[in-house]
DNA sequence: ATGAAAGCGCTAACAT
DNA sequence: ATGTTAGCGCTTTCAT
């Protein structure tokens, strides 16, 4: 971590320049630049025509150095390469954060968390001055949320991350649950089971008590429960073991669509008709809910809209704003063919 | 695209703070920073003891600002999010990318194509100034390739680029089909058919080209060539229709391990065993091929490697160093047990 | 081997 | 409303 690259000998427009040609100085140039408060029309148009005439591009080291702003956040990821990559949440939610910060002219870097790699370097590398604030997507325990709270860089979080102070963003899970268990429960589904996400995450957590309440309220008593870790292959494994320990089961509520996928593979193998027999309802309307047969049932997860807000969030926090947190977002029952 | 953030108040030790505590001059810490040259080893090591007690981190933007440079590269990802993520070679890609940079304070940020942008806009990204240089994941056809050659700044491919003059790294694709088809052959197949990737890809047309090579040496005609897009999907696609059109074939070769992994599902569906009576060989070495059942036969892609290859490249690039390439990596076949 | 000094391109007081 | 000025933290001649 010694040295950035040589230099580059090519000589860009700079701000002198461009006072130069629009005969202004370069302060006012750099109003115009910052948002044209306290320029005249006139000046103004003067200077935006030598921007257009020049090409100019303010030098965002420049920029950097003298506002001591790195122009920079970070993605954080606590996965490692393999899942990040596997789950449409991601991209997604990349994306969303992209999003939020495309009127701005700041940098969205990607942080995946190394398989060895602990919380506290995460912490150390947001206080390295590379960047400004971090959004953070999933996360197993507490530990990075912990870390990541003494950091000097504000954060903020998708998914709660049970430490107060911390601002987030989050689905309702436990209503969303709700709904798409009621949705079983109104197609006719009785004998209804679920396979939830990692107990050690809160969105596995939630979705749980939301099934669990809805059952509850509707008089009913779950034939069987079994956690899941949110991938195809775990979606599978659970759903032989419920087929063997419920057989009489007619209803399924899945924590996550890629979870669903393995299990209708499982119910469809062993002859088990979807929905007429049982019925499925997934979660994360993700692309793999698509390519069930039968088209999977399923409650939304806007996984960029929910990182959209938390950039949104991060840019006010950073403009020292003060902070509306928790922010939730509601879930849409998808209806297709699977229940 | 206006201004960057508000200021930060938080002070950081800088060079004339590590100077001072030194006894030096800020030129000399600059030089001990920057490798050391040139300077005796007890000012060295007083230097760096004052650089320790302070946790003194040099000043990326002060840096960028008088190196000119942005101390930032760019992985450019020409796919929609969707493919970007759900293909395990990217992360890896990424990965490899983020390893070759680690030793030099650079920046790797992950730009992916929006659905509906052009290659233009990428090249106007990368003359922004935003970035140094780019490494270039898996394009189709030569507009970005063609686009990039124009950019005043280096850019590196993954995969031939088909454009003179522009480097890449590259894995040896039509030996990594030979050898791969071989296989299939030296297992006692006969009746050969593949499923190759898309037509407009460099990787789709050097793979089903080792496979026809293979395939004449061993005095062989393929009993049915179909072309797929390097997903599950189409993997199963393929392999209907070529399981109507070739119902005797013992042997398949698929250009990714994706589409071997639905063409598996197929064939199985179709009470083919695997690998009694049809032979499977794979291509990329990705997770999914500890998935299927049984698990697949494969040649290696190493995506790191190739990523981490084309990152130093770049960074020879970027220091004016001379360039030998195309760099051409070889894969190897790993048996398992559908073949 | 080390120091002095200039300057990278920009913003932000502070004048006017 | 606009200009002047002083740095932000660093690298890099150029002296010594």
């Amino acid at each position: 971590m010694t040295h950035l690259l040589p230099g580059n000998e090519r000589t860009l427009p700079t701000l002198d320049d461009v006072a130069r040609v629009a005969g202004v100085s370069r302060a006012t140039v750099s109003r115009v630049v910052n948002g044209g408060r306290l320029v005249s029309a006139d000046t103004a148009e003067a200077v935006n025509r030598a921007i257009g005439e020049l090409g100019y591009q303010p030098n965002r080291a420049a920029r950097a150095l003298v506002t001591r702003r790195a122009g920079a956040v970070a993605v954080v990821v606590p996965e490692t390469d393999e899942r990040v990559f596997s789950d449409p949440f991601f991209p997604q939610a990349y994306h969303g954060a992209l999003t939020a910060f495309s009127g701005v002219d700041v940098q969205v870097l990607l942080a995946m968390a190394q398989p060895g790699e602990s919380a506290a370097r995460m912490g150390r590398y947001l206080d390295s001055g590379h960047v400004d604030g971090a959004i953070v997507l999933s996360h197993h325990g507490p530990e990075l949320a912990h870390e990541l709270a003494k950091s000097a860089h504000p954060a903020v979080f998708i998914g709660d991350p049970q430490m107060p102070g911390l601002p987030y963003v989050e689905l309702d899970q436990v209503n969303a649950a709700i709904t798409g268990t009621n949705h079983l429960i109104q197609r006719g589904a009785t004998r209804i089971a679920t396979i939830t996400g990692p107990m050690d995450m809160n969105a596995g957590m939630e979705r749980l008590r939301g099934f669990e309440s809805a059952m509850t309220a509707a008089g009913l008593v779950p034939v069987g429960v079994v956690e899941g870790d949110f991938t195809a292959r775990g979606g599978e494994l659970a759903a032989t073991r419920l087929l063997a320990e419920a057989p009489e089961l007619d209803g399924l509520f899945v924590a996550s669509d890629l979870m669903a996928f393995g299990a209708m593979r499982v119910l469809r193998r062993a002859g088990r008709r979807i929905p007429d027999e049982v019925r499925v309802v997934g979660f994360d309307n993700s692309t793999v809910a698509l390519q069930t047969s039968p088209q999977l049932t399923t409650m939304t997860n806007p996984a960029s809209e929910l990182a959209r807000m938390a950039g949104e969030m991060l840019l006010g926090l950073l403009s020292g704003a003060a902070l509306e947190s928790p922010v939730i977002l509601t879930s849409e029952l998808i209806i297709r063919n699977s229940a």
